[in-house]
DNA sequence: GTTGAGCGTT
């Protein structure tokens, strides 16, 4: 009942796999299974998931030892309310082995049959479909950003690395500079200070500006995150931790 | 805590 996929595919000789998208992200294949399980012999249910996060991607597989049942089951879990969301039921068009799918031809058969047979009654909206195929045709690319995102994991993952080989180059000049910097910070950070507790009526005006401001306080932020990386491989900041940092930035007042 | 319109695993 609950053991899909954990042994692999178990057989697919003679099995049709269904695409069910847009399936909650917390949507598991035991949900899954007794509902399409109601329309028919249902072989194995499986839901990638992403590698790191181990996250749902939000579609899952459900193959069926029948054709026609899988029709059925498409024909009546398409656009079916699962989990808050409405779920879409469709053949998968690529196997986990298109060269066998190729070969066999069966399910390639059983998408021609099925959609020259029903997808007449859909009462999910089309625009979806029609955005999708156009955005296909148009853009050819761009499949999803829910996929961007891990993408973009992955640049961060290479951007970390440059910046802390970049930081390792620049490492002299970058000390002094940043000293000198992070005195003028500190001097900057008293002024605003006193600012604030002056509450000064003029002042006022120009704080909630400056907090709307995606300029100023990001590059603080990557400012110290950069800081936070070299020395620490630790990618959680602590206030704690910021403050001990800053430990040393009166002692080095106190120098000056 | 979050997103999305997507085709798969020991």
């Amino acid at each position: 009942m609950s053991h899909f996929g954990r042994s692999g595919p178990p057989d697919i000789r003679d099995t049709y796999s269904l695409l069910v998208l847009n399936i909650s992200f917390r949507t598991t294949a035991d949900d899954l299974y007794p509902l399409f399980d109601k329309y028919g012999k249902v072989v194995d249910v499986f839901i990638p998931r992403d590698r790191r996060t181990g996250e749902s991607r939000g579609f899952a597989f459900v193959r069926y030892k029948y054709a026609d049942e899988a029709q059925k089951a498409v024909d009546r879990l398409d656009g079916r309310n699962v989990d808050g969301r409405n779920i879409m039921v469709q053949f998968a068009k690529y196997g986990p082995n298109a060269e066998r799918i190729s070969q066999k031809g069966r399910i390639v058969e059983v998408v021609t049959k099925t959609k020259g047979r029903s997808r007449s009654r859909s009462p999910r909206p089309r625009t979806r479909d029609d955005y999708r195929d156009r955005d296909y045709r148009r853009r050819s690319r761009s499949r999803s950003r829910s996929r961007g995102r891990y993408e973009r994991d992955r640049h961060y993952d290479r951007e970390r690395d440059h910046h802390r080989r970049s930081r390792s180059r620049s490492i002299s000049p970058d000390r002094g500079r940043g000293r000198d910097r992070g005195r003028l910070a500190d001097e900057r950070r008293s002024s605003r200070s006193r600012s604030f507790d002056s509450a000064s009526p003029a002042r006022r005006s120009y704080s909630p500006r400056r907090s709307v401001s995606p300029r100023g306080t990001p590059r603080g932020a990557s400012d110290d995150d950069k800081r936070s990386n070299g020395r620490s491989l630790s990618r959680s900041v602590s206030p704690k931790g910021r403050a001990d940092s800053r430990s040393p930035s009166p002692r080095n007042s106190g120098e000056d």
